[in-house]
DNA sequence: CATTGTGAAGTGATTCACAGCA
DNA sequence: TGCTGTGAATCACTTCACAATG
């Protein structure tokens, strides 16, 4: 704590909470929560900040790090408490409220993501899932029916939904992301392989699977080379 | 060019391309490689690093610096052969050769991923869809049967599978993990919402729906946490 | 003369290492 | 004594800005 008033966009006079979580934290956040979580179930009271990032799969020193960044919550010589640090976790990501989602492309993969528990199970609720296709307008999946995109806006507007997922063929990605958008979403995750361009307001996180096959083509392509020059080296 | 020999790991005498791709380079060259494939596509013969970087979603310095580390494929005042380009950089991930791949895990996310088309697409084979349900053996899905699990070795073994998919619930993905990696496979996708523990030489890159959502929830609740005070402020 | 390729500066994230505290 | 919280050091990535050049 000590000094450090200021930070990027300070306002003098701001003493609320600490403005601006480094955004390499915000993403393990989720891990974090997910690892007490675990550790709760198997009733585990308190856990050191060893212990949490064996969970969580990173090292100690950046956990710790991390969690300074929400606040002081453990005790010293003994660990964090974990349901304690657990809610405050969830507090600090918005997860003591819950979010409305809806999800426009009921192909293979919108038709998986709608069935995927993990959604409801932590603070989000899925309003809707909509399609252009008429063929597909009116299929039950879950407890939803599949609804015409045009409706997108009244669905938007009746259930307060701030996140879109888009799970739509690339090219209808966009166009479908302009009716999120004016529709009053600003939060998007886009499944799509397209660039999405939005207002600065607007937030957009990607999942590209094919992006990630060739992350890793790439690696696996180096520890051939490496293995081939290691042998030759060796003849 | 100029100077610029060397490069952390650069042996004396390596005149082959340069090692070492940074790695927030190497996640990028993908998006350049789609983005190129659809200037191609729309026969565009030549794009300058600030067409391509539109189109790549990026600012072109960022893309020129990217580009720089392959080696020096652009002309001065005029930009880069799109089709040239494209295939040093494909070379470059490694797409010059096909990558035989096995998901395992054949539920609803599972047999999404199965029936994904960008998998032929672009170098990757799909060797075999393995489950441990007998229930879900022998169901065929796109031109593949679904295997036993059992059968993971074998096929690992005859097809020269060097990446794994992991689409399991997240209690059985490490030990997925474990025969995945027991059986050679050295490079990891992993969609179950679990952390897996691998040894050095292995390779893991996760996808979790789960995590994405909370990281949007958390700029989302600051967006409106910034609304908040600002009305107040205007009080 | 438009555009690349790249040193240098700037920004952000990680890791170290230890003072401070329960 | 054991473990947190955190400055300081390091490392990685991005952006700037301009000399080099087809």
């Amino acid at each position: 704590m000590t000094s450090a008033r200021s930070r990027k966009s300070g306002r003098a006079g701001d003493d609320r909470a600490e403005r601006g979580i480094p955004e390499a934290t915000v993403a393990r956040l989720p891990v974090y929560l997910r690892a007490l979580t675990s550790l709760s179930d198997g009733d585990v009271a308190t856990a050191s900040s060893a212990d949490l990032a064996t969970a969580a799969g990173v090292n100690s020193a950046k956990l710790r790090k991390d969690l300074s960044y929400l606040g002081t919550y453990g005790t010293r010589g003994v660990g964090y408490d974990v349901n304690y640090l657990r809610y405050q976790i969830a507090r600090e990501i918005g997860l003591t409220q819950d979010w409305s989602v809806v999800i426009v492309g009921i192909g293979n993969l919108g038709r998986a993501l709608a069935n995927y528990s993990g959604f409801a199970s932590r603070g989000f609720r899925l309003a809707a899932l909509l399609d252009s296709d008429g063929a597909r307008v009116g299929e039950v999946i879950g407890d939803l029916k599949v609804s015409a995109v045009e409706d997108l806006e009244a669905v938007v507007r009746d259930n307060a939904v701030a996140i879109g997922v888009i799970a739509t063929p690339a090219e209808a990605a966009q166009d479908v992301c302009d009716q999120l958008v004016s529709a009053g979403v600003s939060s998007i995750l886009n499944f799509a392989p397209a660039v999405l361009v939005v207002p600065d307001h607007v937030d957009v996180r990607k999942v590209d699977l094919s992006i990630e096959l060739q992350i890793l083509a790439y690696h696996e392509q180096r520890k051939a080379q490496e293995l081939g020059a290691l042998e030759a080296g060796a003849v």
